[in-house]
DNA sequence: GAGATGACAGATGTCGATATTTGTCATCCA
DNA sequence: TGGATGACAAATATCGACATCTGTCATCTC
């Protein structure tokens, strides 16, 4: 650990490690300190609060969730409505793996995402632009009704909560959470549909 | 409060006031026997548990949100559609109210219902069953397309959790959920639409 | 004797004294 | 001179002694 210079990445990393050994409310900068052999006041000179290193831990995390999810929805040939279903789909299938894999780390960085609600909603507003781009799409290709896409987008994000948000992470749990799931993507389908 | 026989009722009602009062972490049962005036053995004569007690509160609680719920969605001679919309609209804007007017007392209730998830359950069950009787007549007059009444109505209470789930209480604030829930139900309807 | 009481043991909560952490900064060193 | 250090004050957290609460039950009272 020690030798290598010094940078935000590095002390971002180390955050990351010590979060996920202790927990959010037992990490300390100290700890962090510890972990790259250096005193804390080397990392206050990177970071000007631990409020702001948690931030960036937090940016990271969400940073490559977006990138898997980019990656696992790569725009198919499909026509709208199957690829929106794939892309919700595919969206809590990602989110129900990482909260049953990990609990206690997604609990940590559930309480991360919540401390700092302004990454959490640019992260809303990138899942609210995919959502949107597929149904632009799909009103221009006639397969979903005429309407504000932005506002449809909105309406799915919100109608899907329990199946996206993590503050219903328990509910993931339950094995009846796909079928529903599915029964609701196929309500919202039949809702947008043009008819 | 002295005098009158001592009831599961009047202890019932006790317990209510001193939740109200001193919230549920600082709520004991000896405040409860405080306040009717009598030991607390005489508490346990009623009730087997600190538990069994506060079950009974939220069960009560739970009986008068249906009873309201009930005189307020009274089957209207309007068609299935726009009365399951006013049925939805009503039984969000209860909950918003209530949380609204009096957060402390809703929180309290909220951490009642976590405990006792048993009568939630029936709560929720019973909101299924007015949701699907509303189904089932229109699917009947040919309002709503066929499907499984049951299967149906907890896909619409499953897409509206955003809005009548107490786990999103904070949300309820924004002044723009009346807008996102009205185009949730929209969206909703046109799901289940006859074609 | 049906119902209320209060003493009691064990579990749980409170509170102040003590220790740790956060954030700053004068100093050091390569 | 840019970057690391550790002493420091103020804010937080931890801990154990003490107090309160839960649940039981032998006893009392009407």
């Amino acid at each position: 650990m020690r030798g290598e210079p010094l940078d935000a990445e590095r002390i971002v990393s180390a955050t990351e490690e010590v979060l996920r050994r202790h927990g959010p409310e037992k990490s300390t900068v100290l700890d962090v300190a510890r972990l790259l052999g250096v005193s804390h006041g080397s990392v206050y000179r990177h970071f000007p609060s631990k409020a702001a290193l948690r931030e960036a831990v937090i940016r990271r995390w969400l940073d490559g969730v977006r990138e898997d999810f980019a990656a696992a929805v790569q725009d198919s040939a499909l026509a709208p409505p199957d690829r929106l279903r794939g892309l919700l789909t595919t969206m809590f299938a990602m989110k129900w793996a990482k909260a049953r894999e990990d609990p206690e780390l997604f609990a940590t960085f559930r309480v991360l995402a919540a401390e700092h609600s302004t990454v959490s909603s640019g992260h809303v507003a990138f899942l609210l632009a995919q959502i949107g781009a597929i149904v632009v799409d799909g009103i221009a290709s006639g397969d979903f009704a005429a309407g504000e896409p932005d506002v449809i987008a909105r309406a799915i994000l919100n109608a899907t909560s329990r199946f996206h948000d993590p503050t219903h992470a328990e509910e993931w749990h339950s094995p009846e959470i796909e079928a529903e799931s599915a029964d609701v993507i196929s309500l919202i389908l039949d809702g947008i549909r043009a008819r």
